[in-house]
DNA sequence: TTGTACGCGTTATCAC
DNA sequence: GTGATAACGCGTACAA
């Protein structure tokens, strides 16, 4: 990997020149400007990024962290795509992590963002409180918040209306009939979690339908727990009649539970999940969901960084996005 | 942020004890290390991963690059778990990057790692020439392959037994009845893809049965193109009683087919993919699939380039795996 | 218009 | 045991 200096011996300049000839500054002279840019590209030279970032005040890095609960769930898989494809139109690389939902990851994850200068980061917080995350705000890096909210600081943020996804949703079901809606909701100290749940409250309260306690239950968004919440609600003696699900995986979880009781969706039972899947259409029966605007999430995010990156000290901005309910077959 | 000089002030010790004490190195009294403890967690001193990088020879960025083709695939998506379990449980950070088979996207993000100086970088080729992967390799970056591998050049390498896959996926279409077996093969360039192909014409012939050109169509590893690609067997004078897929993406986009159709699958139609799909189970009917074991692919591949780094100069090695025919009801 | 020299935050090699 | 000090590769005031 050749060096500066080396360009500029070849070039017999110094490396000042060379440094200007590269930053497309206009004070050099069309020579010499011809001379070392035959010296870069027979060298094949390639600036350091490294000490590109050592030099340059912050915000120069062209790099951000963003860090995801689970890269395998295909909600986030969505956002980081959003993330990344702005990423790249604007030639930011990106430092991806899997945080696992585990309070240690995060940490390790943001601390490495930070020791390694990252222009900003974009995440759903850990929780409402997430100390690690308030901690990194406060040391005034650049944080976008995506899906998930805090609750006392206020960042940018990306967030879609999950209550009234919710709302229509579990209307849906009502719709349909059912007055025995069961409730498989996510960890209580997620920000989405709450609003979901405060639509299903709702929905049944605007129709007079009392909420039962034994028809809730929480898990912890992933799909097992999906699968052991429908099997003890299925084994109540007053089964619900239909199922909203707090998350895709739980969703797919509760589906397989139904499908392995033998007891048919919708006729029997009929469920509604949270989030889109890739190949709803192709389950059986095709899902009916709230779709979130997932991608959309992503770019905002990004396109909400960048802006921040070229105003440190804009107000902050919060975009809601609208989800919308799918309904295909299984209600 | 501060940094070594501000701990060393506070501390009144010069900046080089400083870093000795971060080191561990044992050339320093317990007294002055103390001292040095308490300053440094008083002004929580965070060590720049950056200016680290800058300072030390190569291989001590803990820093891989990955690259794939496109995170929302789930085969990709799970290869890239199994490189960041491995690469945080080493402490190692990700830079994670979408090539969308696009040879620009891909040179752009290999040169951002090369000037980020990470240690090491894992990705399957764009196919058997890649010149930028060449390039990279020729520099003496690290380079480790997953899945599809490289024509003249030898690196370490994690890959599948694509050829006993498909030689298997075909056979037990075989078994089943089937003498008209449609392929839907990728791009022909890619070494995974010969190999698949060559496992289906080698299934059929051991069979006598004559492969037929009509049957056989190249798409580019996406959904939309196993549509049409099925749609346009399907629309054969003769059309084939079973279909062998080349990948996930295109197997769902052919069973999409077959549904708008209102072929019965397995009845009308029986299909077998390569890759697993998360939730093949919950689709309709449930995928009988050749599984990759990919997140093992991704375990190995990063444990490879640890060891790489351990010995740069030692011999590469191959890692080849067993692919596995799950049989569930599309056959 | 071009060159010199400093500093970014480290690690490592010397002296003391 | 500890402290100066020289790199690492780059951008930029400032001098020429």
């Amino acid at each position: 990997m050749p060096s500066l200096q080396e360009v500029a011996d070849r070039a017999k300049v110094s490396i000042a020149t060379v440094s200007r000839v590269l930053n497309k500054s206009d004070k050099v002279v069309p020579k010499t400007r011809a001379t070392v840019e035959r010296a870069l590209s027979e060298l094949g030279y390639r600036p350091s990024r490294v000490a590109r970032r050592l030099r340059m005040k912050e915000g120069h890095a062209h790099l951000v962290g963003l860090i995801i609960p689970d890269i395998q769930n295909p909600f986030y898989a969505e956002i980081a795509r959003g993330v990344e494809d702005v990423a790249y139109a604007n030639e930011f690389a990106l430092l991806l992590c899997n945080s696992d939902e585990n309070l240690e990851k995060e940490r390790f994850y943001l601390n490495v963002m930070q020791a390694e200068s990252v222009d900003g980061i974009v995440l759903p917080p850990f929780d409402d409180t997430d100390p690690a995350v308030l901690e990194m705000v406060a040391s005034g890096m650049p944080v976008v918040c995506v899906d998930r909210s805090l609750a006392k600081t206020k960042t940018d943020l990306v967030e879609v209306d999950n209550y009234r996804g919710a709302l229509e949703a579990v209307n849906h079901l009502i719709d349909r009939g059912h007055t025995r809606i069961g409730l498989i909701e996510g960890r209580a100290q997620v920000s989405t979690n709450r609003e979901r749940r405060r639509g299903y409250l709702d929905a049944l309260a605007a129709r007079g339908i009392a909420p039962q306690r034994e028809l809730m239950r929480a898990g912890d968004f992933k799909l097992a727990s999906g699968r052991v919440l429908a099997n003890e609600l299925l084994e109540l003696r007053r089964p619900p009649t239909a199922l909203f699900v707090g998350n895709n995986l739980m969703t797919v979880g509760a589906l397989a539970a139904l499908h392995q009781r033998g007891l048919r969706v919708p006729g029997d039972v009929a469920i509604v999940g949270f989030d889109d899947l890739p190949w709803a259409e192709a389950l059986d029966p095709p899902l009916t969901v709230v779709r979130q605007p997932a991608y959309e999430v992503g770019r905002r995010a990004m396109e909400l960084l960048l802006k921040r990156l070229a105003a440190p000290g804009a107000p902050v901005t919060t975009v809601r996005l609208r989800p919308e309910l799918v309904v295909r077959r299984s209600t």
